[in-house]
DNA sequence: ATAGCGCCCGACCGGTCGGTCGGGTAGATT
DNA sequence: AATCTACCCGACCGACCGGTCGGGCGCTAT
């Protein structure tokens, strides 16, 4: 499977480890290359810029957690247990890799230092995420026109279970403070998995009797 | 009340909106020193360090939002009304200063950086923030106990309420895709309230008909 | 043998970083 | 008038930044 990883990969590997640990701004290639086992020159030999190994660590990321949810969108299953398994997938890939949750937040941010001269990868992570945004927000609709959910505003509930996911692995000390314990032991994890679902359950799902609305 | 502000002020103002749009790495003391209209040197009569700038901009910040929300504790509603009042105003408190979301979300991550030798106005922050998580805490408790919420697990539902909303007000373009539209407009705002407290307000509440618990 | 190539490196470039230093200026105090 | 204080500045420092350059090493093909 992957016995030696290549020079290139071992790259994006500690790459991705440090940009999501200090951001984009906050790493120096020195570092890159020292954890790598590199020469700093050694790193232009696979990379033409910082910004590109950025946005392709970027993409590695992101393309990893498509994959995975992916074939809980061509389940035949109705809306809400589609929505189900969608956000167990995306709380399990987050917490298998610690550093996605950070990066991909921190992206939230840096992909503004590239509005002069994006480098092409990073169109292919945009486009990567927007699929799985349009992924779930596909899923939501159809609950929605099908009367199992509620009528909520679809595209602020999509935000709403981003947030509420990636957030959470991503709060490092002050969420260790809030739940008393690690973030990513398995007992926690399974808890969120299951907090996570039945919050979205509970909030969305249809329901003879409403509560008081508006 | 804040005829000429003063060059302290100054700074922290320009301080927060350059921190939130790029970070503290990414935000050199020429450009805070420029944007205020002094000389770099300046900045250096009023705060001992960056480090000491960045944290008192950030304690601003938690300050400002703590105030904001200190009334809805103290009001003698039932739990669930009192959610609802502390999440219209998280909502709106992110809502009124744009800075405020990117830059609380940033501090996750930068507040690593200050483990050696942290500035102590990191601890009035770090100590302002753990209070108002110890509020909402305490409200979603009070549900559960009363029977008025569902028994789940207080800190992940604190976690999920905390990244719900500021993920949102944070998201940026990627936000304004999912939306459409602009984020800080008021009708996407007031959307987001009703949105976010009906989602937790049907997420929480303890019902007599659950759907497929366990 | 030797030429080519993928991979790697040390040395170096201009520029910027956070931070220091010595001095200048205006206003209040004595 | 002299002094003190608060505030501000230009010049400068060593360190580090992303990126370039020329060359060295080892393998394959000829």
């Amino acid at each position: 499977m992957h016995a030696p990883p290549s020079s290139r990969d071992k790259i994006c590997e500690v790459a991705e480890a440090l940009f999501a640990r200090r951001g984009y701004a906050g790493v120096g290639l020195r570092e890159v290359a020292d954890a790598a086992g590199l020469g700093k020159s050694s790193l232009f030999h696979h990379f033409r810029s910082k910004a590109q190994l950025y946005c392709e660590v970027l993409d590695r990321v992101l393309h990893r957690m498509r994959e995975r949810l992916d074939p809980v969108i061509r389940a035949p299953l109705p809306a809400p247990e589609r929505l189900e398994r969608w956000i167990e997938g995306l709380v399990d890939g987050l917490a298998e890799h610690p550093t996605t949750s950070r990066l991909l937040l921190r992206a939230l941010f840096e992909e503004e230092e590239f509005i002069q001269a994006p480098p092409p990868e990073l169109a292919r992570a945009e486009q990567t995420l927007a699929g799985m945004i349009g992924d779930v927000q596909q899923i939501l609709e159809e609950g929605v026109t099908s009367g199992a959910f509620r009528p909520v505003s679809v595209p602020h509930t999509v935000q709403s279970l981003i947030g509420a996911s990636v957030y959470h692995f991503a709060s490092a000390e002050i969420g260790e403070g809030v739940l008393g314990g690690p973030l990513f032991g398995a007992e926690a994890v399974s808890r969120q998995r299951t907090e996570l679902t039945s919050l979205f359950r509970h909030g969305l799902i249809a329901r003879p009797d409403p509560v008081d609305d508006l």
